[in-house]
DNA sequence: TGACACGATCGAAACGTTTAGATTAGCGTT
DNA sequence: AACGCTAATCTAAACGTTTCGATCGTGTCA
């Protein structure tokens, strides 16, 4: 900018009047000054402008694992928004490892972004510390934290899961095994609570035995699928609480010999942009991921446009049901088998 | 920082000096810093370090789509490779438009981002100014820019479609309808090569009629496998240069009441996680994604460590066919036809 | 004609760091 | 006792902006 004032023999207060439109310029120095913006291939420094002005128009996101498709799909909804803001977009994925967030998270807010989204992970103790002190606005994505008061949006999980295995019942299956990650994470507390209220619901017993841990992965579906049609008195029925255990689920069926909708029927949370065309076609609890997407990015665009001391807004959305053909009734299941 | 002097009853020289471990200070001052900076909370500025150093340790990236799985995959290592370097990431997706790109790019190098990776857009003239200008190092990905000199990293393309389209002439297949996207990406542009090569090599013509362009998204696959379906003459195999609309053309394959492998043949570029479980078992073109990831992070990053005046790089890696259930010897088809 | 308002422009401080060079103190040498 | 050397510390400039308040013509009005 020195040099542009320079070569339009002008001071740099009016080069930057001029670029900010802050103050009117007389006609002739705007000319002036656009000739040498274009000589010299100026272009205004944003670091410098971020350090004056308190504000770098970026926001961080961090979320557990870019490669889940519901995340990538959230992902992908988020940046465009902040991207029609004008705002840049700092990603970050944790990989479900607390310390890795805590870090990142740190990082992000030494950069001096305008403001955070996180779908945390693992305990959120220090998550509550971070987000107090810092003072920029904080949405928390598909997570909730108890004890961070602070906008949030996540699904009605309880209720989707309930929908989901009361579908099972419905047709007629009686042992449900039920895949979920651990429960530090609200989501696969929350699964875990519409597992139970749909059984009890339905006067079946919660057995241990039919409930299998993972950690989020396709290796984990794998071996928790192994686990469960090894049981001496193995399920008709399997609910993976997340897409990418799914995955393992269907390789440890294929595996074993087992055919779905055949053998063993399967449903699972989060759909695929594929469910509907290769075999068998999921069963799936579908998120609406766009609207998920946008309303985090409002959130935070409203409270970045000044809007700081409206109370803590928390926004359940949806789940659907995506009926498919991978689970059978079991009526025809046992008949087929007493045939 | 200043706080922290004045509350430790020294320099903010000092202070700097302490934290980056820039120059020696004596036991007693250092316990009287170190404690000043835990009452206070202080945490460094990144953002008047960065103006200061002109470094700001943060690279940009920029991809077409982000829900395609090849770039999630690849982001997603790339994102790894620089969160150890200590690097922050800052995504863009592109969404195939030019323009979008050229003012993320621009965004990027206000923001003065240490380096850049680029999945390119469209035509690459302006690209081409940018990098030149830019005195920062560029990594292309996925898809060269004749004219832009730079570190590459690619897949030999046209090899690898060579391959797929051979194996389904040896399999019997004469008419092989190929879905590509436009042809002012390098991949495209190479894919289509070895689609031409394949045909070539076995005496085959190229027909225009079984060649459809689409904007690479899911939709432009279902009207390009329309179009195909509805020949008089059909293809009996169609290959789509792309991950997404292979998803588009299943679902007209589907629509139209036709089944695959059964009454046509399907192959693909890149790989899905999911494509030895669900049927049909898409016969793929795989990416080694990780190695993709990891050598153009590494490229940057070693231009980040100084090594500048090297001269560029071309990296070209090798693709894989996997052959899975989804494309059928055309001999058994006929059979079954005739009986 | 003098006072005044107004529009255009500029000078300089500030944002929070890093760092070159100056200063100071302590200590051994001669 | 004077000197020089080293280690520790500090002062102040610089990075590239924004912005407050000052300055300076110019035209208007009493």
């Amino acid at each position: 900018m020195l040099h542009v004032a320079e070569a339009a023999r002008v001071s740099v207060a009016t080069v930057s009047a001029l670029i900010n439109g802050t103050a009117t310029v007389s006609p002739e120095l705007s000319q002036r000054i656009e000739q040498a913006i274009r000589d010299i291939g100026y272009k205004r420094n944003a670091i410098a402008r971020s350090l004056k002005m308190g504000t770098t128009r970026t926001i961080g996101l961090t979320v557990p694992h870019i490669t889940n498709p519901f995340f990538t799909d959230v992902v992908s909804v988020i940046q465009q928004a902040f991207d029609r803001a004008g705002y840049a977009v700092m990603l970050c994925c944790t990989d479900e490892d607390l310390n890795t967030q805590d870090d990142q998270i740190r990082l992000l807010l030494d950069r001096m972004v305008d403001g955070l989204i996180v779908a945390r992970v693992g305990d959120g103790a220090i998550l509550k510390g971070i987000v107090e002190s810092a003072n920029v606005p904080v949405v928390l994505l598909d997570r909730v934290c108890e004890g961070v008061d602070t906008d949030t949006v996540v699904l009605d999980n309880q209720r989707a899961v309930f929908d989901a295995i009361t579908y099972l019942i419905d047709l007629g299956h009686r042992r449900i095994g039920y895949i979920t990650g651990t429960f530090d994470i609200s989501p696969m507390h929350d699964r875990m609570a519409g597992y139970r209220e749909a059984l009890q619901a339905a006067g079946l017993p919660v057995e241990n035995e039919l409930v299998r841990f993972g950690n989020f992965h396709e290796v984990d579906g794998y071996n928790a699928t192994m686990q469960l049609l090894s049981l001496h008195d193995r399920p008709s029925a399997i609910f993976s609480a997340n897409n990418p255990m799914v995955i393992g689920a269907m390789k440890a069926i294929r595996d074993i010999g087992l055919s779905c909708p055949q053998d063993i029927s399967v449903a699972c949370f989060d759909d695929f942009p594929w469910s509907d065309v290769f075999q068998p076609q999921l069963t799936t609890v579908s998120q609406p991921v766009q609207a998920i997407g946008e309303q985090t990015a409002n959130l935070l665009l409203d409270r970045l446009a000044g809007n700081r001391d409206a109370p803590p807004r928390k926004l359940t959305l949806k789940g659907r049901l995506m009926i498919r053909n991978s689970c059978r009734p079991l009526g025809a299941v046992a008949q087929s088998v007493s045939a």
